[in-house]
DNA sequence: CGTACTATTACTCATTTTGAGCATAAGTGA
DNA sequence: TCACTTATGCTCAAAATGAGTAATAGTACG
């Protein structure tokens, strides 16, 4: 008989609180945090989102809002539970967006996204942390006989990071995670192939259980990549707000600053938004507007969002 | 003992030939084409790409090169194969693009992509038939009590359609086919209710078996989209090509026409083609030089592609 | 050989979009 | 009142975009 396969279903729940971009999870075997998953019933679950809501809802006692599908990974190995004659894993994996989902509820808890893939916060301007990666980076690409296999590790490492003439590409999370995984500088490079990393070292950035970053940066990168013509931070703030909280609400997601003043002309005159007449007092300074989402945007616009953004100083 | 699951894979495979994108289609019951398609097998496939691979190889005795992920697919009922006790059947849809691929191989055949999704081709116009559709769709709107779900499907229509003030937009191909399914204005649409279409029911383009034509019009939005941002149409042409060919490739793709001296500047000051130095002379004019993708592009630029190309005359 | 025809290629030009900065407004707390 | 902070309005140059005109270099045909 035939070897059993069994659908798991994952989870990147995303909100954004204190101008960081948060990732419910829950603790895993090993103490690595892990995204929340499910068990994909083929008896009851009529879709794979709507199985994904089920047991959301389940476990939180919430209704997710804005969900998306993601990727669906099905590489052997990726999952342990898998040994042993188990069935075989894969697992179909979905963007959530929500505003704030209480944690406590999930058996979990919020996790600044940025504690998993460091290197991707560019708000502060460049992270240090990305000097000492490109370094292992480049050692990893020179381990390599084949001059062809050399040059185009870092043809790969060049585009990933920024380091030839485009810059840094922030929608790259996706690769970057990869290249890093497969460098051997993920704790989960080591933790896969199933012996301790080198000593000396160097891994980056905290890692999940099982293939959970990999879906995370799948996550990130989907989110940034719509963020450019969909209108998806609206999922993310309550029903009014000040474009100040609304921009460091893309700035906290993008990992970059923008121009403010830019900012809300794009906002502005592109029709995103609109004014709702009342005041927010409580800034520090001058009172800023309330505005709200303007859903007819929808009907006007062909690409409503923010669109590609450069990172540049605000 | 639980149900159990199988997985298919489906593959879009993509080649444009005579300027009109091919689908590689293979003959199912119902005598309506299909996509090929193949079973994943968890005891030998290592990862989900690969298992893909393999039995494309084995139909097709030829290597794909390009190949992407774009849905899996999970409804209950969207593979009539389920009923009767089998296993519930998901299916992980892929997007290959190839250049030549030759379809007797395949046991099937090459049709035209716009045969089955016939309202996204205006690369002469607005087609006729986009009239005939908006009727049917104001009906299918109108047949409801709510007004306010009537109101949503006005504006649904409106976005997908361009009718609204945004005008057409390429790019919700899928959109546009799930809407179209929705309102029963696809033959699908009734054999999925396993019922006849109301008499006089006016039904679009060529339906495909399964739900292979949600596949597809996943397959050519992800490629419409993609194309913008990452230079995917030299996957489809030969080495070397004249700017009007690779034009034509594009357009065939966008279902646009662009203006022919924008389009040189763009690819040519975008970095994204070279001279090779070779003349093309059965041009019918002017003999045309020979160019050749820049992989160095890749490096230089953050985002190299055609960009979102607007539907003007060209 | 010369002329019509065709498609390629080189430029031009106005308009729009974008990046960046300056200046002013309207609150707060000392 | 003043210093400070953030919001908002406006300007300006540079770059990108949409749309054309014109010259070029082949072929086909008389």
């Amino acid at each position: 008989m035939e070897r059993q396969i069994a659908i798991g279903l994952n989870a990147v729940i995303v909100s954004v609180r204190d101008d960081a971009p948060r990732v419910l999870t829950v603790d895993a075997r090993d103490a690595l945090p892990a995204l929340p998953s499910g068990r994909f019933d083929p008896e009851h679950d009529r879709t794979l989102e709507l199985g994904l809501r089920a047991w959301v809802r389940r476990q939180t006692s919430r209704d997710l809002g804005y969900v998306e599908q993601l990727y669906t990974f099905g590489d052997q190995g990726r999952d342990p539970r898998e040994q042993g004659g188990g069935p075989r894993l894969l697992s179909v994996a979905y963007l959530a967006l929500t505003q704030d989902l209480p944690a406590e509820a999930a058996g979990g808890g919020w996790m600044g996204g940025y504690t998993f893939l460091p290197w991707e916060d560019w708000r502060t301007g460049r992270p240090m942390l990305l000097d000492e990666m490109e370094k292992a980076l480049a050692d990893w690409a020179g381990k390599t006989r084949s001059p062809a296999e050399h040059e185009r590790r870092q043809d790969r490492i060049g585009i990933c990071f920024g380091s030839s003439g485009a810059g840094w590409d922030g929608y790259r999370v996706l690769e970057r995670y990869e290249l890093l995984y497969e460098a051997g500088l993920t704790h989960e490079s080591w933790l896969d192939r199933s012996r301790p990393p080198p000593r000396r070292a160097a891994l980056f950035g905290q890692p999940m259980a099982y293939d959970h970053r990999r879906i995370l940066a799948t996550g990130l990168a989907r989110l940034r990549g719509k963020l450019r013509y969909r209108p998806l931070v609206f999922e993310l703030i309550e029903d009014q707000f000040t474009l100040a909280q609304l921009q460091r609400v893309v700035e906290a997601l993008s990992g970059l600053k923008v121009h403010k003043q830019n900012f809300r002309r794009l906002v502005e005159s592109g029709g995103l938004v609109e004014k709702t007449g009342r005041i927010e007092t409580r800034t520090g300074g001058r009172p800023a507007e309330l505005f709200r989402f303007r859903r007819e945007v929808l009907r006007e616009r062909r690409a409503p969002g923010v669109g590609a953004l450069s990172p540049r100083r605000g």
